[in-house]
RNA sequence: GGGCCGGUAGCUCAGGUGGUAGAGCAUUUGCCUUUUAAGCAAAGGGUCGCGGGUUCGAGUCCCGCCCGGCUCACCA
């Protein structure tokens, strides 16, 4: 028997010992006085006078560490990312209590039930006077000291990796915050939640290769979107005049420490406004979002300060350095030189007609578009325009698009035909951006993969033959 | 897809030039009623990613494959 078996087998052998003793090995409801963070918040800089005459607690986690010492034993209790130790003594918790304290495992779910001390050397614990059972670990912890650092499992098993390793979890409750700030401005603002098909008949709003899928009763191919922007526009149309979408975009492209097949985008449409409008709009947004998620405006990526008190604006033909350049040729000469080297939060505007088939073009340079993407740590993190609200104009767009599709360009876009028809109503002037949530929340907590902020990456399966 | 790196005990890692696989944590047993990477004593635990090949002999050398990481290309 492999050792991995033997353990299993040890502790389902546990479960039997735990009813023996009158316990659930998978418990029932616990009501608690506290969460662990919230003890340590009460009581973490209290004496142990200050916690006289008696503070009792129930309090409920999993076991982090266990120090048993003959007839009495400490364990740490893993709650919410925080631990509290409790300590067990036979003649406090009776024979049947500590019985159980003797053959408990470490990830095994326990609830206590006792008073606040502080022991010998200062650390604050709870001095058990009965314990309960509640949930059973059948498989072995991760090592306490250096946790789980096999990037393969930690991806795989995120269970394990929150449960091991507290930046982690950081990092999610960091997005959560990013989320809800974005939210809270948008809807200050004015502007209208809302959600948009995934499953497409016709995909755009981006330059990019879609999934596809197959709905059985209408028995017609769908994609999975690539950008929700031709449906927030049509909203637009409809007379909702700030709308916002914060989901998922599906991508069937390449995977890197940039790039996971599914992401998430903040989309949002503003009437009545403009590219310069909503530059403006992304500083103060980008600011804020910064300072509720990490409570400042300047944080450390990689080594760098990343200022977002201030964003940079510069022309596409200014940042490359080199006026003549125009069309497919600009773009590819920014791409490789200038990118990479925005290291500082920079609006990049003015981009060539060539690449953004959906924005309005600039008045006085027609092979321009009101056009800018941000970019921070050489990464592109948002992309906005003045939409392009001429219906006649967007069907020579797309049909300049078809005719690259034609000559093999996998990525054009397709023609909307209901896009254009929603235009022809007549779209007031505005302005659109996207923010993609996952390259922000990079930055925001200091993430070099895009992979350590998505909670399950898209990995191969791996065969369970 | 190309290049480089990695996969050894449940976890974290060692294993120059080929010679029957090690440590710490975890586990088991014993002792221990304020410990905290608790301690002391003892024990068990491995298809060395998978498949071929070379060799008397392969964790180690060669070839192929699988999985992952970084990077380049493509993309947001």
């Amino acid at each position: 028997m492999s050792l991995e078996d033997e353990l299993y087998e040890q502790r389902v052998g546990r479960i039997a010992e735990i009813e023996a003793l009158g316990f659930s090995a998978y418990g029932q409801r616990f009501d608690f006085t506290h969460t662990i963070p919230q003890v340590l918040t009460e009581y973490g800089d209290k004496s142990a006078e200050q916690l006289g005459p008696r503070v009792g607690v129930r309090v409920a986690g999993r076991i982090a560490t266990i120090r048993r010492m003959g007839k009495a034993g400490f364990a740490h209790l893993l709650q919410n990312g925080e631990r509290l130790q409790v300590y067990v003594r036979k003649d406090a918790v009776g024979e049947k209590d500590f019985a159980l304290y003797e053959g408990l495992d470490i990830g095994d779910i326990v609830g206590v039930e006792g008073y606040l001390f502080r022991t010998r050397t200062g650390e604050l614990s709870v001095h058990v006077e009965h314990l309960y059972f509640l949930a059973k670990t059948l498989l072995s912890m991760p090592e306490k000291w250096h946790g789980l650092e096999d990037i393969e499992t930690r991806y795989r098993q995120r269970y394990l990796d929150l449960i091991a390793n507290p930046e982690v979890r950081r990092v999610f409750l960091t997005r959560a915050k990013i989320v809800a700030s974005l939210r809270r401005q948008l809807e200050a603002r004015g502007f209208l939640e809302v959600e948009t098909p995934m499953l497409q008949p016709i995909y755009g709003g981006a330059a990019a290769r879609p999934f596809v899928t197959h709905h059985n009763t209408l028995d017609i191919d769908l994609y999975l979107r690539i950008a929700p922007e031709l449906y927030l526009k049509r909203l637009v149309v409809g007379g909702l005049e700030r709308v916002y979408e914060i989901n998922r975009n599906f991508r069937n492209e390449g995977i890197s420490t940039q790039h996971n097949p599914e992401f998430t985008m903040l989309e949002f449409y503003q009437a009545y406004t403009d590219y310069h409008g909503l530059m403006d709009l992304s500083e103060e947004l980008l600011r804020q979002t910064a300072l509720d998620a990490t409570g400042s405006e300047v944080v450390e990526y990689q080594g760098e300060k990343i200022d977002f008190g201030k964003i940079r604006r510069v022309s596409m033909r200014e940042a490359v350095g080199n006026p003549s350049l125009k069309g497919h040729n600009l773009v590819e000469v920014f791409e490789r030189q200038v990118e990479s080297t925005l290291i500082q939060p920079t609006m990049v505007y003015d981009y060539p007609v060539e690449v953004s088939p959906l924005s309005k073009n600039k008045p006085e340079e027609p092979e321009f578009v009101e056009r800018f993407e941000i970019y921070v740590a050489g990464m592109e993190i948002g992309n906005a325009f003045t939409e392009l609200n001429d219906p006649r104009e967007q069907r020579r767009r797309f049909e300049m698009q078809l005719a690259l599709r034609e000559k093999g360009d996998q990525e054009a876009h397709q023609m909307d035909e209901d896009y254009v028809r929603a235009l022809s109503y007549g779209m007031p002037p505005t302005g659109g951006e996207g923010i993609g949530i996952d390259r922000l929340t990079m930055i925001l907590t200091n993430s070099r993969s895009i992979r350590d902020v998505i909670l399950f990456p898209l990995l191969r399966p791996v065969d369970h033959e």
